[in-house]
RNA sequence: GGCGCCGUGGCCAAGUGGUAAGGCAGAGGACUGCAAAUCCUCCAUCGUCGGUUCGAUUCCGACCGGCGCCUCCA
């Protein structure tokens, strides 16, 4: 059984397949950074992250490549407000989207291009377009993508030409657009372009790029002609990734993009996140409130990527838990010493867990099916734990550092764990001192410790080899 | 208006033409000095109305409700 993925191309699911398995080709479109990301932004990077750790998982060699869009109206815009230039003014909200995705166990792409370092690309680009006759410039010195001109445009979001169109040739007004469609490839300097330092010389004149051209010019540069993977947030369908295909297979006669995949847009406690509603959630404010990165992680994950995902207060309590649940029985595995004869009943868990589990993941990356095998094989295997021998527990752990490589919830809520040693010393002290308290049978001091440990966010696990300890998972800080 | 999506238990969320995974929460029980953790049991007939079918939550239709895109919002 191989990887199936909805192509929204065909809007059906098509079998993996790329052009070379050993460098599987991945563009994903990336923020514009013109301000801090928002949680919605970071649905869509755990997606991609998903969708790099599943090729990975599964053997892939992949090439993944996320843009960083520098220059648009909108970085334009707040550059000018702050006085800054485009540069001076983007990069710390690059940077910022770096510490959050990492925050969140992201790993790195292989590439994070920005649209100004590729001007000149972009530049060789439209000229192409211009000498196939697939573009047009106007006299105030842009350059527009002749919709006309491409009979396909309109494939992937299913627009019809005809319906949409909305105006005719206004031959009278030469500075305006031949079809009200086509967009920009080039657009002409203005005063304020200037002062942030967005505008190039270009042979049609001085300008700066239209947004759709950045993304056919960088993965064009860094990907190739063919892309096997395209990936981006729902709202790019129409009109960006349209526009994408019709200036890169007008310039290189080549197919752009072999299979399309775009992430649903979340909601935020049932509503549509937006400014004016003033909902706007940023990873950086959930994570200043002490709300632990796993959680985060976990609930971005807790829907399919085609369906919509409500992001609630009350999920990710609820993913709080479900990721301490996980860590314990991670720890519980790894910390128990028995060497009983129930290993095989153990082994037979993870095996059948670990089918459903890739199977899941082939089936368009269902990570919920993926999770219920997980937490199917806990309940199972946590009873086993004390009646196996090391090599099967190993073997239940090697599973386990398995679905973690692909969901990567496992390290990221083992993380949220560490607090510094001296704290930690002090909680080992009292957890020995009620060791003894229980030994001499003196309840009511081993209480009053567990108590105060309780009250520190502590919480105790007595068990046959003594006591466990760790960080209550009730709340959803990361303690 | 055009194109499209969704409506599953208290919350979140998979799924299937033959009476519905998982997480969180809740109830009862086992274990425990008491707890915690863990385990066991219980808790839904799948928006409404029709149709197809031996049988539909799953297919078709209508309706009700929610939502997305239709030029730059992931």
């Amino acid at each position: 059984m191989s990887l199936r993925l909805h192509n929204t191309l065909s809007r059906r699911l098509e079998p993996f397949e790329p052009l070379d398995p050993d460098r599987v080709g991945v563009y994903a479109c990336g923020p514009t950074i013109y301000g801090h990301a928002h949680i919605g932004n970071f649905r869509t990077f755990v997606f991609y992250d998903l969708v790099h750790r599943t090729l990975e998982w599964l053997g892939y060699g992949v090439h993944f490549v996320m843009n960083l869009t520098d220059v648009d109206d909108k970085t334009i815009a707040a550059a000018a407000r702050e006085g800054l230039n485009l540069e001076r003014y983007t990069a710390p909200f690059a940077e910022s989207i770096m510490e959050e995705a990492d925050a969140l166990g992201i790993r790195r792409f292989d590439l994070y291009p920005r649209a100004t370092a590729y001007i000149d690309r972009m530049i060789e680009l439209v000229q192409t377009l211009l000498d196939r006759g697939l573009a047009y410039r106007t006299d105030d010195g842009s350059v527009y993508f002749d919709i006309s001109a491409f009979p396909d445009y309109g494939a992937l979001s299913g627009k019809d030409l005809e319906q949409g169109r909305q105006g005719e040739r206004v031959a009278a007004d030469e500075y305006e657009k031949d079809d009200a469609r086509d967009f920009a490839l080039w657009k002409a300097s203005k005063a304020g372009d200037e002062d942030v330092g967005a505008a190039w010389d270009a042979p049609w004149g001085r300008g700066r790029p239209g947004w759709h051209l950045e993304c056919s010019a960088m993965s064009l540069a860094e990907v190739g002609e063919t892309l096997d993977l395209h990936l981006g947030g729902e709202d790019l369908i129409f009109p960006h990734h349209e526009d994408e295909i019709a200036q890169s297979e007008g310039a290189t006669g080549r197919p752009f993009v072999r299979t399309w995949l775009h992430v649903r847009h979340l909601r935020v406690e049932g509503e549509k996140m937006s400014k004016s509603l003033g909902n706007v959630v940023t990873v950086r404010e959930l994570m200043e409130e002490g709300i632990s990165p796993a959680a985060i992680r976990h609930q971005l994950l807790s829907a399919h990527y085609r369906s919509e995902l409500n992001f609630t207060r009350e999920g990710l309590e609820a993913s709080a838990r479900a990721i301490t649940r996980l860590v314990d029985f991670a720890d519980r595995l790894a910390s128990s010493a028995a060497e009983g004869p129930g290993g095989d009943d153990l082994r037979e868990a993870v095996e059948r867990a670990r089918i459903r589990f890739r199977e899941a993941m082939l089936d368009d990356l269902n990570v919920q099916e993926a999770m219920a095998s997980l937490f199917i094989f806990m309940r199972e295997a946590n009873p086993l734990v004390q009646h196996s021998g090391s090599a099967a527990r190993a073997d239940a752990i090697a599973f386990l550092e398995s679905t973690n490589e692909v969901l990567g919830l496992l390290a990221l809520g083992r993380e949220s764990r560490v607090v510094d040693p001296e704290l930690e010393a002090w909680v080992e002290a009292r957890v020995r001192e009620r060791d003894e308290a229980r030994a001499a049978r003196d309840w009511e001091r081993a209480d009053a410790l567990r108590d105060e440990l309780e009250a520190r966010g502590v919480r105790l696990e007595d068990g046959p080899s003594g006591t466990r300890w760790t960080w209550s998972g009730a709340g959803i800080a990361a303690g």
